[in-house]
DNA sequence: CAGAATTCATTGCAAGTGCAACAATGTCAA
DNA sequence: TTGACATTGTTGCACTTGCAATGAATTCTG
């Protein structure tokens, strides 16, 4: 009868804590391979990884594809052009918009970063075993639900 | 045969990439609530939950077990006391140690607190249906396998 | 016991972040 | 056409972050 209900909740039980926690640390992991072995960052790497796949786009394309507000996109694109791996461009059809587009240099670095990636998901899926086809069932259903929501850290 | 293979890459399909977007937009709508309601951010809603669990603890203490850098911890702590939330002792035995508590106030902040969290897990739940099961368990291997490295956001 | 090594919490600093404001461009209606 | 409104990308700003350095306290070792 004292007041120790409250004292039952435990954030290692809590659903959104430990999905949080446990992205932070696959990111932080693959982030660490990035840094040391290319030096870009993750917000530069999602930029390299939708150019590669989708072409020449807009910051707004990236915004709206890659779960990164437009200000962090422009500025992660700056980083890249300076680093010598995308160009930016004006559309000539609406000038208010940028075409992004990866440089020889930048398709050279993209060749070498997506072995990577693919390596590191396919070392994720086999720790998981079959709990792999739960989790990806789950991470739709979140997905489809949620708001965009910008944020990453 | 071109050098199109490359392009089949696709960030949207990319296990790391989605998780860590699922559990961003889980936090940044959970951290909603609690910012717009109590003006608390995730960093303190943290140490509040865990000195609610834990008692009197340690910044240590609290970094081990909540996933974040000490000096995130150090700096949650400072504006919790100001706040008026909790206090911050030096440890009799060991006066290197500090022993954080729930003041009063901190208390009926916790359990305003805990009912929201509890809702919005249960909410996760219901939109998770039979896909729960399936994300508690891939969270178990993940959060097993992978070392703690502290980062946040 | 003295001095080296370790642990704990805080803080300075450089870098990154989100948000709001902004200039430039484009669209639309009267 | 003109003027109101919308959209795109960048930037200023205040704030947060992680890391390394620091100072205080403790433990270990010879």
């Amino acid at each position: 009868m004292s007041d120790h209900p409250l004292r039952e909740f435990d954030l290692h039980t809590f659903l959104p804590y430990r999905l949080v926690a446990a992205a932070n640390r696959t990111s932080r992991a693959f982030a660490e391979r990035y840094r040391s072995e290319f030096g870009i960052s993750i917000a530069e790497w999602r930029v390299l990884a939708h150019l590669n796949h989708a072409g020449a786009v807009s910051v707004r394309d990236i915004e709206a594809r890659v779960d990164m507000e437009k200000s962090k996109v422009s500025r992660a694109a700056s980083r890249l052009q300076d680093a010598g791996y995308i160009t930016k461009h004006v559309n000539g059809g609406d000038r208010r918009l940028l075409e992004l587009r990866l440089t020889p240099s930048g398709q050279a670095l993209v060749a070498r970063l997506l072995p990577v990636a693919v390596a590191y998901q396919q070392e994720m899926l086999e720790r998981l075993g079959d709990a792999a086809p739960g989790l990806i069932k789950a991470l739709d259903i979140l997905l489809r639900d949620l708001p965009p929501g910008n944020g990453e850290t």
